[in-house]
RNA sequence: GGAGAGGUGGCUGAGUGGUCGAAAGCACCGGAUUGCUAAUUCGGCGUAGGAAGAAAUUCUUACCGCAGGUUCAAAUCCUGUCCUCUCCGCCA
Protein backbone atom coordinates (compact mmCIF):
# COMPACT_ATOMS: atom_id res chain seq x y z
CA UNK A 1 0.00 0.00 0.00
CA UNK A 2 1.36 3.65 -1.16
CA UNK A 3 1.31 6.55 1.72
CA UNK A 4 -1.91 8.53 1.46
CA UNK A 5 -0.13 11.57 1.66
CA UNK A 6 2.17 10.47 -0.88
CA UNK A 7 -0.42 9.60 -3.36
CA UNK A 8 -2.17 12.92 -2.65
CA UNK A 9 0.73 15.54 -3.13
CA UNK A 10 1.93 13.27 -6.15
CA UNK A 11 -1.08 12.37 -7.99
CA UNK A 12 0.16 12.85 -11.40
CA UNK A 13 2.95 11.26 -10.54
CA UNK A 14 1.14 8.15 -9.55
CA UNK A 15 -1.20 8.02 -12.33
CA UNK A 16 1.69 7.77 -15.00
CA UNK A 17 2.57 4.67 -12.74
CA UNK A 18 -0.13 3.48 -12.81
CA UNK A 19 -0.49 3.69 -16.67
CA UNK A 20 2.82 2.00 -17.44
CA UNK A 21 2.35 -0.62 -14.55
CA UNK A 22 -1.20 -1.34 -16.81
CA UNK A 23 -3.24 -1.42 -13.46
CA UNK A 24 -5.89 1.38 -13.54
CA UNK A 25 -6.45 2.92 -10.82
CA UNK A 26 -9.29 5.72 -9.31
CA UNK A 27 -6.57 8.23 -8.54
CA UNK A 28 -8.66 11.38 -9.49
CA UNK A 29 -11.34 9.46 -6.99
CA UNK A 30 -8.60 8.64 -4.49
CA UNK A 31 -7.52 12.41 -4.19
CA UNK A 32 -11.68 13.65 -4.37
CA UNK A 33 -12.54 11.21 -1.36
CA UNK A 34 -9.34 11.67 0.94
CA UNK A 35 -9.48 15.56 1.05
CA UNK A 36 -13.08 15.01 1.36
CA UNK A 37 -12.24 12.36 4.73
CA UNK A 38 -9.57 14.99 5.92
CA UNK A 39 -12.37 17.63 6.87
CA UNK A 40 -14.50 15.15 8.12
CA UNK A 41 -11.78 14.15 10.44
CA UNK A 42 -10.69 17.41 11.08
CA UNK A 43 -14.73 18.00 11.92
CA UNK A 44 -14.56 14.72 14.41
CA UNK A 45 -11.65 15.70 16.20
CA UNK A 46 -13.12 19.32 16.78
CA UNK A 47 -16.51 17.55 18.08
CA UNK A 48 -14.02 15.33 20.52
CA UNK A 49 -11.98 18.18 21.68
CA UNK A 50 -15.30 19.88 22.95
CA UNK A 51 -16.45 16.83 24.30
CA UNK A 52 -13.66 15.95 25.89
CA UNK A 53 -13.91 19.41 27.40
CA UNK A 54 -17.63 19.20 28.47
CA UNK A 55 -16.63 15.89 30.64
CA UNK A 56 -13.72 17.22 32.15
CA UNK A 57 -15.88 19.79 34.00
CA UNK A 58 -18.40 17.45 35.22
CA UNK A 59 -16.33 16.20 38.06
CA UNK A 60 -16.10 19.87 39.24
CA UNK A 61 -19.20 21.27 38.55
CA UNK A 62 -21.93 21.66 41.16
CA UNK A 63 -24.42 18.96 41.39
CA UNK A 64 -27.40 21.19 39.94
CA UNK A 65 -25.01 22.13 37.08
CA UNK A 66 -24.10 18.41 35.95
CA UNK A 67 -27.52 17.26 34.34
CA UNK A 68 -27.11 20.29 31.53
CA UNK A 69 -23.67 19.72 31.20
CA UNK A 70 -24.29 15.99 30.45
CA UNK A 71 -27.06 17.21 28.30
CA UNK A 72 -24.40 19.52 26.02
CA UNK A 73 -21.61 16.58 26.29
CA UNK A 74 -24.30 13.85 24.79
CA UNK A 75 -25.08 16.49 21.82
CA UNK A 76 -21.58 16.67 21.17
CA UNK A 77 -20.69 13.19 21.20
CA UNK A 78 -23.53 12.82 18.92
CA UNK A 79 -22.10 15.02 16.46
CA UNK A 80 -18.98 13.54 16.60
CA UNK A 81 -20.68 10.21 16.09
CA UNK A 82 -22.34 11.51 12.87
CA UNK A 83 -19.53 13.05 11.29
CA UNK A 84 -17.33 9.95 12.10
CA UNK A 85 -19.24 7.69 10.51
CA UNK A 86 -19.01 9.36 7.23
CA UNK A 87 -15.53 9.73 7.74
CA UNK A 88 -15.59 6.01 8.23
CA UNK A 89 -17.40 5.07 5.44
CA UNK A 90 -15.05 7.57 3.06
CA UNK A 91 -12.01 5.84 4.43
CA UNK A 92 -13.06 2.37 3.68
CA UNK A 93 -14.10 3.72 -0.02
CA UNK A 94 -10.49 4.97 -0.10
CA UNK A 95 -8.42 1.62 1.29
CA UNK A 96 -10.32 -0.65 -1.45
CA UNK A 97 -8.92 2.12 -3.94
CA UNK A 98 -5.25 2.51 -2.30
CA UNK A 99 -5.40 -1.52 -2.17
CA UNK A 100 -5.84 -1.25 -5.84
CA UNK A 101 -2.38 0.97 -6.17
CA UNK A 102 0.52 -0.55 -7.08
CA UNK A 103 3.71 -0.19 -5.76
CA UNK A 104 5.73 2.98 -7.71
CA UNK A 105 8.63 1.90 -9.89
CA UNK A 106 12.32 2.07 -9.76
CA UNK A 107 13.23 4.78 -12.38
CA UNK A 108 15.83 1.91 -14.21
CA UNK A 109 13.19 -0.57 -14.56
CA UNK A 110 12.04 -0.93 -18.48
CA UNK A 111 8.74 0.61 -19.40
CA UNK A 112 6.31 -1.87 -21.14
CA UNK A 113 2.64 -3.72 -21.40
CA UNK A 114 4.05 -7.07 -20.26
CA UNK A 115 7.37 -9.84 -20.55
CA UNK A 116 7.89 -9.06 -23.86
CA UNK A 117 8.99 -5.78 -22.74
CA UNK A 118 11.14 -7.69 -19.83
CA UNK A 119 14.98 -6.70 -20.46
CA UNK A 120 17.95 -8.96 -20.53
CA UNK A 121 20.83 -7.74 -18.38
CA UNK A 122 23.16 -11.01 -18.04
CA UNK A 123 23.95 -14.59 -18.66
CA UNK A 124 24.91 -16.96 -16.19
CA UNK A 125 28.37 -19.01 -16.47
CA UNK A 126 27.55 -21.48 -17.86
CA UNK A 127 26.85 -22.13 -21.92
CA UNK A 128 23.74 -23.83 -23.33
CA UNK A 129 24.16 -27.11 -23.86
CA UNK A 130 24.41 -28.87 -27.10
CA UNK A 131 23.41 -32.70 -27.27
CA UNK A 132 25.19 -34.75 -29.49
CA UNK A 133 21.73 -36.89 -28.86
CA UNK A 134 18.36 -36.37 -28.48
CA UNK A 135 17.52 -34.42 -25.19
CA UNK A 136 14.85 -35.65 -23.00
CA UNK A 137 12.69 -33.78 -20.85
CA UNK A 138 12.77 -34.38 -17.01
CA UNK A 139 9.52 -36.48 -17.45
CA UNK A 140 10.91 -38.97 -19.10
CA UNK A 141 14.50 -38.50 -17.28
CA UNK A 142 12.24 -39.11 -14.36
CA UNK A 143 10.18 -42.67 -15.29
CA UNK A 144 13.66 -43.66 -16.59
CA UNK A 145 14.95 -43.18 -13.00
CA UNK A 146 11.76 -43.44 -11.07
CA UNK A 147 11.92 -39.91 -9.65
CA UNK A 148 8.58 -38.27 -10.56
CA UNK A 149 4.64 -40.30 -9.85
CA UNK A 150 2.35 -38.28 -11.33
CA UNK A 151 -0.11 -40.35 -11.31
CA UNK A 152 0.15 -41.46 -7.62
CA UNK A 153 -0.11 -37.69 -6.97
CA UNK A 154 -3.95 -37.62 -8.94
CA UNK A 155 -4.75 -40.31 -6.71
CA UNK A 156 -3.98 -38.52 -3.46
CA UNK A 157 -4.51 -34.80 -4.11
CA UNK A 158 -5.75 -34.59 -8.04
CA UNK A 159 -4.28 -33.25 -11.18
CA UNK A 160 -1.25 -30.83 -10.39
CA UNK A 161 0.23 -32.75 -7.68
CA UNK A 162 2.92 -35.25 -7.60
CA UNK A 163 5.51 -37.77 -5.08
CA UNK A 164 9.23 -37.10 -5.56
CA UNK A 165 11.08 -40.01 -5.60
CA UNK A 166 14.30 -42.34 -4.84
CA UNK A 167 17.14 -39.69 -6.19
CA UNK A 168 14.95 -36.85 -6.71
CA UNK A 169 13.83 -36.96 -2.94
CA UNK A 170 17.45 -36.72 -2.65
CA UNK A 171 18.13 -34.25 -4.87
CA UNK A 172 15.51 -32.23 -2.87
CA UNK A 173 17.39 -32.11 0.18
CA UNK A 174 20.42 -31.50 -1.40
CA UNK A 175 19.27 -28.63 -2.82
CA UNK A 176 17.89 -27.61 0.58
CA UNK A 177 21.05 -27.96 2.35
CA UNK A 178 23.18 -26.74 -0.74
CA UNK A 179 21.19 -23.29 -0.80
CA UNK A 180 20.58 -22.81 3.32
CA UNK A 181 24.06 -23.59 4.04
CA UNK A 182 25.47 -20.94 1.26
CA UNK A 183 23.07 -18.31 2.57
CA UNK A 184 24.07 -18.71 6.29
CA UNK A 185 27.52 -17.99 5.56
CA UNK A 186 25.81 -14.54 3.98
CA UNK A 187 24.55 -13.63 7.18
CA UNK A 188 20.93 -15.16 6.24
CA UNK A 189 19.11 -16.98 9.69
CA UNK A 190 17.55 -19.86 8.74
CA UNK A 191 14.02 -19.83 9.18
CA UNK A 192 11.46 -22.78 8.81
CA UNK A 193 7.76 -21.19 9.08
CA UNK A 194 4.71 -22.44 8.97
CA UNK A 195 2.66 -23.71 6.08
CA UNK A 196 -0.18 -21.40 6.64
CA UNK A 197 -0.92 -17.52 7.66
CA UNK A 198 -3.94 -15.65 8.21
CA UNK A 199 -6.02 -13.41 6.09
CA UNK A 200 -4.76 -9.71 7.75
CA UNK A 201 -0.59 -11.39 6.99
CA UNK A 202 -1.50 -12.26 3.54
CA UNK A 203 -2.99 -9.18 2.36
CA UNK A 204 0.04 -7.19 3.90
CA UNK A 205 2.06 -8.97 1.73
CA UNK A 206 -0.18 -8.37 -1.07
CA UNK A 207 -2.28 -11.39 -2.18
CA UNK A 208 -5.90 -11.19 -2.14
CA UNK A 209 -6.74 -14.58 -0.95
CA UNK A 210 -10.90 -16.04 -1.47
CA UNK A 211 -11.48 -13.73 -4.45
CA UNK A 212 -12.44 -15.18 -7.83
CA UNK A 213 -9.13 -16.22 -9.58
CA UNK A 214 -6.82 -16.32 -6.19
CA UNK A 215 -3.88 -18.24 -6.57
CA UNK A 216 -4.04 -18.99 -2.98
CA UNK A 217 -5.97 -21.94 -1.24
CA UNK A 218 -8.26 -21.15 2.18
CA UNK A 219 -9.30 -23.78 4.97
CA UNK A 220 -12.71 -23.97 5.14
CA UNK A 221 -14.33 -21.87 8.24
CA UNK A 222 -10.88 -20.62 9.08
CA UNK A 223 -8.95 -18.01 8.45
CA UNK A 224 -6.10 -20.02 7.57
CA UNK A 225 -4.69 -19.94 3.78
CA UNK A 226 -2.14 -22.01 2.47
CA UNK A 227 0.63 -20.28 1.59
CA UNK A 228 2.09 -19.26 -1.41
CA UNK A 229 5.40 -18.91 -0.91
CA UNK A 230 7.35 -18.12 2.42
CA UNK A 231 7.41 -14.57 1.34
CA UNK A 232 3.96 -14.44 3.34
CA UNK A 233 5.27 -15.78 6.72
CA UNK A 234 8.68 -14.54 6.67
CA UNK A 235 7.35 -11.03 6.02
CA UNK A 236 4.38 -11.29 8.26
CA UNK A 237 7.21 -13.23 11.07
CA UNK A 238 7.64 -8.95 12.42
CA UNK A 239 4.19 -7.41 11.72
CA UNK A 240 3.59 -4.72 14.03
CA UNK A 241 7.26 -4.84 15.13
CA UNK A 242 9.96 -1.96 15.58
CA UNK A 243 13.37 -3.20 14.56
CA UNK A 244 16.53 -1.76 15.92
CA UNK A 245 18.44 0.63 12.98
CA UNK A 246 21.68 -1.37 14.00
CA UNK A 247 20.05 -4.99 13.32
CA UNK A 248 19.44 -4.27 9.89
CA UNK A 249 19.48 -5.20 7.00
CA UNK A 250 17.88 -8.44 8.34
CA UNK A 251 17.96 -11.63 6.14
CA UNK A 252 16.47 -14.29 6.46
CA UNK A 253 15.78 -17.56 4.90
CA UNK A 254 12.70 -19.34 5.34
CA UNK A 255 11.88 -22.84 4.74
CA UNK A 256 8.43 -23.74 3.22
CA UNK A 257 6.04 -25.58 1.07
CA UNK A 258 4.25 -23.23 -1.48
CA UNK A 259 0.78 -24.05 -2.45
CA UNK A 260 -0.89 -22.66 -5.57
CA UNK A 261 -4.02 -23.25 -6.83
CA UNK A 262 -3.02 -21.63 -10.82
CA UNK A 263 -6.39 -20.49 -11.29
CA UNK A 264 -6.58 -18.78 -14.60
CA UNK A 265 -3.24 -20.86 -15.39
CA UNK A 266 -5.23 -23.23 -17.49
CA UNK A 267 -4.57 -21.89 -20.45
CA UNK A 268 -0.65 -21.51 -20.08
CA UNK A 269 0.44 -24.83 -21.03
CA UNK A 270 3.26 -26.68 -19.59
CA UNK A 271 4.13 -30.40 -18.83
CA UNK A 272 5.65 -32.13 -15.38
CA UNK A 273 7.05 -30.10 -12.42
CA UNK A 274 6.98 -26.52 -14.26
CA UNK A 275 3.74 -25.82 -12.92
CA UNK A 276 1.89 -27.59 -9.81
CA UNK A 277 -0.45 -26.86 -7.47
CA UNK A 278 2.86 -27.80 -4.17
CA UNK A 279 6.39 -27.21 -4.39
CA UNK A 280 8.87 -26.79 -1.47
CA UNK A 281 10.82 -23.77 -1.86
CA UNK A 282 13.83 -21.94 0.03
CA UNK A 283 13.52 -18.15 -0.09
CA UNK A 284 15.06 -15.67 0.83
CA UNK A 285 13.84 -12.16 2.65
CA UNK A 286 14.98 -9.29 3.93
CA UNK A 287 14.07 -6.12 6.34
CA UNK A 288 16.44 -2.71 5.70
CA UNK A 289 16.57 0.85 6.13
CA UNK A 290 15.24 2.59 2.97
CA UNK A 291 18.58 3.69 1.91
CA UNK A 292 19.84 0.14 2.06
CA UNK A 293 17.39 -1.91 0.10
CA UNK A 294 18.79 -1.13 -3.43
CA UNK A 295 22.37 -2.16 -2.64
CA UNK A 296 20.58 -5.52 -1.04
CA UNK A 297 18.42 -5.97 -4.08
CA UNK A 298 21.58 -6.28 -5.79
CA UNK A 299 23.11 -8.50 -3.44
CA UNK A 300 19.83 -10.89 -3.56
CA UNK A 301 20.20 -11.04 -7.73
CA UNK A 302 24.02 -11.56 -7.46
CA UNK A 303 22.99 -14.80 -4.63
CA UNK A 304 20.70 -16.29 -7.09
CA UNK A 305 23.36 -15.99 -9.88
CA UNK A 306 25.97 -17.58 -7.55
CA UNK A 307 23.72 -20.51 -6.77
CA UNK A 308 22.52 -21.32 -10.40
CA UNK A 309 26.08 -20.85 -11.39
CA UNK A 310 27.25 -23.21 -8.66
CA UNK A 311 24.80 -25.86 -10.17
CA UNK A 312 26.39 -25.40 -13.52
CA UNK A 313 22.56 -24.28 -15.20
CA UNK A 314 22.30 -21.97 -18.02
CA UNK A 315 20.47 -18.72 -17.24
CA UNK A 316 19.78 -15.67 -17.97
CA UNK A 317 18.64 -12.06 -15.64
CA UNK A 318 15.98 -10.28 -16.82
CA UNK A 319 14.97 -6.45 -15.37
CA UNK A 320 11.56 -7.06 -15.41
CA UNK A 321 9.06 -4.49 -17.19
CA UNK A 322 6.56 -2.64 -15.35
CA UNK A 323 3.66 -4.28 -16.74
CA UNK A 324 4.76 -7.48 -15.71
CA UNK A 325 5.75 -6.29 -12.26
CA UNK A 326 3.58 -7.68 -9.06
CA UNK A 327 1.83 -4.99 -7.18
CA UNK A 328 3.83 -4.76 -4.66
CA UNK A 329 7.44 -4.64 -6.24
CA UNK A 330 9.45 -1.29 -6.92
CA UNK A 331 11.86 -3.24 -9.12
CA UNK A 332 12.32 -7.09 -10.07
CA UNK A 333 14.80 -9.33 -10.89
CA UNK A 334 13.97 -13.07 -12.41
CA UNK A 335 16.09 -15.50 -13.36
CA UNK A 336 15.24 -17.86 -16.51
CA UNK A 337 16.94 -21.03 -16.57
CA UNK A 338 17.94 -23.29 -19.80
CA UNK A 339 15.40 -26.08 -20.06
CA UNK A 340 16.20 -28.24 -22.72
CA UNK A 341 13.16 -30.55 -22.99
CA UNK A 342 10.27 -26.95 -22.85
CA UNK A 343 9.40 -26.37 -26.32
CA UNK A 344 11.05 -28.29 -28.92
CA UNK A 345 14.36 -27.15 -28.78
CA UNK A 346 14.46 -26.07 -24.80
CA UNK A 347 13.25 -22.54 -23.57
CA UNK A 348 13.79 -20.48 -20.57
CA UNK A 349 11.94 -20.63 -17.72
CA UNK A 350 11.73 -18.45 -15.17
CA UNK A 351 13.12 -20.41 -11.78
CA UNK A 352 13.65 -17.34 -9.19
CA UNK A 353 12.63 -13.86 -8.72
CA UNK A 354 13.11 -11.05 -6.71
CA UNK A 355 11.68 -7.78 -5.72
CA UNK A 356 12.40 -5.23 -3.84
CA UNK A 357 9.06 -4.03 -2.74
CA UNK A 358 10.48 -0.56 -0.60
CA UNK A 359 8.06 0.06 1.78
CA UNK A 360 4.86 -1.14 0.50
CA UNK A 361 4.29 -4.35 2.10
CA UNK A 362 5.86 -2.49 5.53
CA UNK A 363 3.32 -0.25 5.58
CA UNK A 364 0.27 -2.59 6.11
CA UNK A 365 2.74 -4.71 7.94
CA UNK A 366 3.26 -2.04 10.25
CA UNK A 367 7.21 -2.77 10.34
CA UNK A 368 9.32 0.51 11.59
CA UNK A 369 12.70 0.82 12.59
CA UNK A 370 14.03 2.68 15.22
CA UNK A 371 17.31 4.35 15.00
CA UNK A 372 19.54 4.83 18.80
CA UNK A 373 18.86 8.27 20.38
CA UNK A 374 16.68 9.51 17.02
CA UNK A 375 13.13 10.50 17.61
CA UNK A 376 10.19 8.66 16.08
CA UNK A 377 10.40 5.47 13.82
CA UNK A 378 10.34 4.90 9.90
CA UNK A 379 8.66 1.86 8.02
CA UNK A 380 11.55 -0.64 6.73
CA UNK A 381 11.88 -1.88 3.00
CA UNK A 382 11.43 -5.32 2.70
CA UNK A 383 12.83 -7.37 0.02
CA UNK A 384 12.40 -11.08 -1.29
CA UNK A 385 14.29 -13.25 -3.44
CA UNK A 386 13.91 -17.16 -4.42
CA UNK A 387 16.84 -19.34 -3.44
CA UNK A 388 15.88 -22.26 -5.23
CA UNK A 389 12.39 -23.22 -6.10
CA UNK A 390 12.43 -27.25 -5.63
CA UNK A 391 10.40 -28.16 -8.45
CA UNK A 392 11.56 -25.84 -10.96
CA UNK A 393 15.27 -26.22 -10.04
CA UNK A 394 15.01 -29.99 -10.61
CA UNK A 395 13.56 -29.18 -14.04
CA UNK A 396 16.76 -27.33 -14.49
CA UNK A 397 19.48 -30.27 -13.10
CA UNK A 398 17.92 -33.22 -14.57
CA UNK A 399 17.51 -31.73 -18.12
CA UNK A 400 20.80 -29.95 -18.47
CA UNK A 401 22.88 -32.55 -16.93
CA UNK A 402 21.77 -35.43 -18.61
CA UNK A 403 23.97 -37.80 -20.43
CA UNK A 404 23.57 -39.55 -23.77
CA UNK A 405 22.81 -42.82 -21.87
CA UNK A 406 20.33 -41.11 -19.74
CA UNK A 407 21.95 -40.55 -16.52
CA UNK A 408 22.18 -37.32 -14.91
CA UNK A 409 25.28 -36.03 -13.87
CA UNK A 410 24.86 -34.55 -10.46
CA UNK A 411 26.71 -31.12 -10.47
CA UNK A 412 29.52 -31.03 -8.18
CA UNK A 413 28.00 -28.65 -5.83
CA UNK A 414 25.45 -31.00 -4.85
CA UNK A 415 27.71 -34.26 -4.49
CA UNK A 416 28.30 -34.00 -0.94
CA UNK A 417 24.41 -33.58 -0.10
CA UNK A 418 23.61 -36.38 -2.58
CA UNK A 419 26.22 -38.53 -1.77
CA UNK A 420 26.73 -39.84 -5.67
CA UNK A 421 27.92 -38.77 -8.79
CA UNK A 422 25.56 -39.54 -11.17
CA UNK A 423 21.54 -40.17 -11.10
CA UNK A 424 20.82 -43.75 -12.76
CA UNK A 425 23.94 -44.87 -12.37
C1' G B 1 -10.37 -30.06 23.73
C1' G B 2 -11.57 -28.86 29.39
C1' A B 3 -10.47 -25.67 33.98
C1' G B 4 -8.05 -21.46 35.97
C1' A B 5 -4.81 -16.94 35.73
C1' G B 6 -3.16 -12.99 32.93
C1' G B 7 -2.21 -9.39 28.68
C1' U B 8 -0.45 -1.60 30.88
C1' G B 9 5.13 2.66 27.95
C1' G B 10 12.29 -0.31 25.96
C1' C B 11 11.92 -3.63 30.63
C1' U B 12 9.80 -4.57 35.75
C1' G B 13 5.32 -3.03 37.65
C1' A B 14 1.17 0.29 40.12
C1' G B 15 -3.44 1.73 38.67
C1' U B 16 -11.30 -0.97 39.48
C1' G B 17 -15.28 5.23 36.27
C1' G B 18 -13.38 11.83 35.79
C1' U B 19 -7.66 14.96 38.69
C1' C B 20 -4.35 8.89 33.82
C1' G B 21 -0.76 9.13 28.18
C1' A B 22 -0.80 6.67 32.69
C1' A B 23 2.85 6.12 39.81
C1' A B 24 7.47 4.01 41.01
C1' G B 25 11.94 1.52 39.78
C1' C B 26 15.37 0.07 35.93
C1' A B 27 17.40 1.40 31.24
C1' C B 28 18.43 5.55 28.15
C1' C B 29 19.58 11.02 27.01
C1' G B 30 21.19 16.10 28.68
C1' G B 31 23.18 19.29 32.70
C1' A B 32 25.51 19.95 37.46
C1' U B 33 28.58 17.95 41.15
C1' U B 34 32.41 14.62 42.91
C1' G B 35 38.92 11.75 46.33
C1' C B 36 36.06 7.10 48.32
C1' U B 37 33.77 6.00 41.76
C1' A B 38 28.77 0.28 38.42
C1' A B 39 28.47 7.46 43.54
C1' U B 40 25.11 12.00 44.17
C1' U B 41 21.73 15.44 42.15
C1' C B 42 18.43 18.23 38.64
C1' G B 43 15.82 17.72 34.25
C1' G B 44 14.21 14.99 30.03
C1' C B 45 12.54 10.52 28.04
C1' G B 46 6.21 6.40 23.96
C1' U B 47 3.97 5.90 18.95
C1' A B 48 0.91 7.46 14.95
C1' G B 49 -2.28 11.20 12.57
C1' G B 50 -3.96 16.41 11.95
C1' A B 51 -3.33 21.97 12.39
C1' A B 52 0.01 26.35 12.92
C1' G B 53 5.28 27.86 12.19
C1' A B 54 11.15 29.12 8.11
C1' A B 55 12.52 26.38 12.35
C1' A B 56 13.09 25.19 17.55
C1' U B 57 8.37 24.31 18.98
C1' U B 58 3.19 24.76 20.14
C1' C B 59 -1.91 23.11 19.89
C1' U B 60 -4.95 18.90 19.05
C1' U B 61 -6.94 13.68 18.11
C1' A B 62 -6.17 8.53 18.76
C1' C B 63 -3.67 4.49 21.13
C1' C B 64 -3.19 0.53 28.18
C1' G B 65 -3.61 -7.21 23.18
C1' C B 66 -7.66 -6.57 19.30
C1' A B 67 -12.95 -5.49 18.05
C1' G B 68 -17.52 -3.91 19.77
C1' G B 69 -20.87 -2.06 23.84
C1' U B 70 -22.53 0.93 28.35
C1' U B 71 -21.59 6.24 29.96
C1' C B 72 -21.41 13.21 29.47
C1' A B 73 -16.74 10.49 30.66
C1' A B 74 -13.42 3.79 30.21
C1' A B 75 -6.68 1.30 31.22
C1' U B 76 -10.69 0.79 34.86
C1' C B 77 -17.55 -1.83 33.79
C1' C B 78 -19.94 -5.43 29.94
C1' U B 79 -19.60 -8.78 25.42
C1' G B 80 -16.78 -11.15 21.81
C1' U B 81 -12.06 -12.45 20.08
C1' C B 82 -6.75 -13.39 19.84
C1' C B 83 -2.48 -14.48 22.50
C1' U B 84 0.50 -16.08 26.88
C1' C B 85 1.07 -18.99 31.37
C1' U B 86 -0.48 -23.17 34.84
C1' C B 87 -3.15 -27.75 35.48
C1' C B 88 -5.94 -31.81 33.07
C1' G B 89 -6.98 -34.59 28.55
C1' C B 90 -5.13 -36.09 23.74
C1' C B 91 -0.94 -36.66 20.73
C1' A B 92 3.87 -36.62 16.43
Amino acid sequence: MLDRKFVLENAELVKANCTHRGTPAEIDKFVELELLRKTKLSQAEEFNRQANATSAKIGAAAPAEREAIKEQGRKLREQKEAVQSEHDALDKEIAAILTRVPNMTHPAAPIGRDDQANLEIARGKTAIPTFDFQAKDHLQLGKLHDMIDFEAGARVAGAGFYFLKNDAVLLELALQQFAVHLLIKHGFVPVSTPDVANTETLHGIGFIPRGPETQIYSIENTDLNLVATAEITLGGMYAGQVLEAENLPLKLVGISHCFRTEAGAAGRASKGLYRVHQFTKIEMFAFTLPNQSDAVHEELRQLECDLFDALEIPYRVVDTATGDLGGPAYRKYDLEAWMPGRGTAGEWGEVTSTSNCTDYQARRLNIRSRTKNEKGTQLVHTLNGTAIAISRAIIAVMENHQLADGTIRVPAALRPWMGKEFIGK
